[in-house]
Parts: structure tokens; sequence; C-alpha cells
DNA sequence: AATATTTGGTTGCATCGTCAACCGTTTTGG
DNA sequence: CCAAAACGGTTGACGATGCAACCAAATATT
């Protein structure tokens, strides 16, 4: 995989062109796997994003983790869904799902009720608790994006999900064919 | 925040622009806070890309996970870094790198030097074997990046990567000034 | 020189994620 | 109609993360 000419002897003093691009090449090798690698970048744009948003929320005195935010925020939009729905939409597996949920059950913001037209399934519900701080959180987020937006254009931070959903569609097809 | 006159009387048959547009913009909300946010993307993809190269280690029968391999790859740059050093560079908690050296020495991929000039702090080497296997793990990296870049044009995920930078930096800016 | 502060590293605690095994229910297909 | 397969959810095992408290060594302060 990569070029190796680096213990070529230099016998003239001026830099010999093919040492010096086989230098360039490895380092430049090196740049695309780590700092500027996609892979790189999103990661610690991702946790750079979940740090934020939990000091927000921690700040505003919500007991609310990102990660139990990002369950609220599917039933926000649709309540009573199974946790095997919740767990497709929010791409979590299904166990973390459950784990999830106990926690936001503990703390009285989600309820599990057993659907009764299928007794495998149970339906999760928010509690008046989580309704009355939905706006309050929303708001915390809203701010997160505006931060994270700064010096970003409109277009070029569309360009940029559009882009991270190719990539994505790009794991997920194989992730089917294997 | 969020505008609400979804309780508006509708007093004649056709449909009152006002009522659909708020809702409109509830769901535009939404789709701005989950679905298309920069969060919910950035967050996915890390995902899809650290499962993918753990596959892609596992297959081709290498014990190393992709956070182990996010160490590796700094070393290989440059051998003997501090753990520190590593800490800012991977943008890992510190505790995170004493484990995660841990789990590699255990697997006789790295080996903890103290330094002998300030005896705070180890100096971290790689071994024979993680010399080995440097450009097998290298090539399984380069191979997740093509699946990755499918259908994105250089220019284009030139274009995200640079988006993601100033994002990054936005944070980390927002950090430090709290 | 003596003390205070900072720094490098480890550990305990709580949370999170994935995988595989498992259980009870539902659906399918011979 | 009944056995096999699929499905929804839980649990255990294991890796990993962040925070805070902590220790020992190194620097800075006075």
């Amino acid at each position: 995989m990569m070029v190796k000419i680096l213990h070529m002897k230099q016998t003239h003093l001026i830099p010999e062109p093919e040492t010096i691009s086989m230098q360039d090449l490895e380092l430049k090798n090196f740049e695309r796997v780590i700092d500027t690698s996609i892979a790189y970048l999103v990661g610690r744009t991702s946790r750079a994003i979940i740090k934020r948003l939990t000091k927000k929320f921690a700040d505003a005195g919500f007991d609310v983790s990102y990660e139990q935010w990002s369950i609220l925020i599917h039933l926000y939009r649709k309540d009573g869904q199974t946790q095997q729905e919740l767990s497709t939409i929010a791409v979590k597996d299904k166990a973390a799902i459950t784990r999830l949920l106990n926690v936001l059950e503990k703390k009285n913001i989600v309820l599990r009720i057993p659907d009764r037209s299928d007794k495998r399934s149970k339906l999760v519900y928010l509690t008046h608790k989580a309704k009355s701080f939905r706006d309050d959180l929303m708001a915390l987020v809203e701010e997160m994006l505006q931060e994270a937006e700064q010096g970003v254009s409109f277009e070029e931070m569309t360009q940029c999900k559009a882009t991270l959903n190719k990539i994505f569609a790009n794991f997920s097809r194989l992730d089917l064919t294997d």
C-alpha cells in the first residue's frame, strides 16, 4: 500500500525530486488517513456537538443527556411509538433503546404501555413532565445549532449535509450487501 | 420558540393559509432539529464509519478496535509520544487514553516506558507486532475511505471537510470562552 | 529554601453502544 | 392446524466515554 523508497541514497547536494516526493507521499497518506480523514473529522465533530449540548442541558438544569434527548425528540414528533420503531429511527441497537428507556422511565419522563393488539410490543409515551419542558429543550438545541453554524452559509451547510447523507447511504448499502 | 396558532378556527371551507403555514413551520422545525440536523447526520455517519471499520478489521483477523486504531495511527506517524500528547491529538479524555493503552499493552501492541527526564510521564512505543501489521491496517482504512467516497466528488468531499472543521472550531472557541 | 500551583497519569462512578443469547408472541407455510 | 421461522423486547458481557477525585513529580511563587 505504502510506497517505500525512503532509504534511497542522497548522492548530491541538490534535493532529489524522487526522495522528496516520496516523503510527501508518506505525509499525504497520513494526512489522508488521519487529520483530514472524513472519519476523524466526523467523529470529533460529533463528540463536540454532544459535549456542547450536554453542557447546555445541564447548565439550564435539565437532567437529560444527549442520548436521552435523541429518543425524546422522536417522541415529541410522534408519541406512542414502539421500541422497535424508535430503534430504527434513532439508528440505535434495540438493546440501547431498552436501557435508555429504563433511565427515562426512572426519571419519570416516559411511560411504557403494553400494546393490547400485539402482546410483544410496548408503546412508549411521554409524561406530562416531558411535555412541559419540550419547548425549553428545543430552544437549547436551536441555540446549539446556531452556534455550530457561525460563519457557515446556508448553502454550505446544506451541501455538507447532503454529502454526509451520501456517505451514510454508501455504508447502509454496503452493510446490506455485506 | 414554537409558533402556536394551531387552534385557530376554520370558518371557511377553503384552506386557510395561516393554518397551513403554521403546520409547515412545525414540521420544518422538527426537520431542522432532527432528520436534517447536522448533529444527527454527523452522529449517525460517525457510528456508521466506526461500525464499518470495526467489521473490516475483525473480518481480516485483526483484534483491533476503531478506538484502538485511532491511537495507533498517531503512533505510526510518530512513535514514543506521551499519553498527554496522545490525549490532545486524538481528542480524547486522558482517562480514556489510559484505558485504551491498558488494552493495547495487554495485547502486546504498545509499550509504556517511563520518561527518564520527567518521572511523571510515560512514553508510548509501538511493538514489533504493531509495526508488522501497520500496512495491513492502513490498507483497510483506505478501503473504508474509498467506500465512503462512492459518488462523492473530490471537491464535494473537500468542501464537506472544510465545513466540519469550521463547526468543530466554533465549538472549540465556545468551550474556551464558555 | 519552603510552599503553592500545575501537570501527567490512574481510578471510581455513571452512562452509553454493540453483540449474542434468550423468552414469549405472532406469523408463515406445509 | 401445527411446527418453524420471524419478531419485539430484555439481559449479560464487554469496550468505550466523560467527569471528578486523587497521587506523585515538576514548576512557579514568595
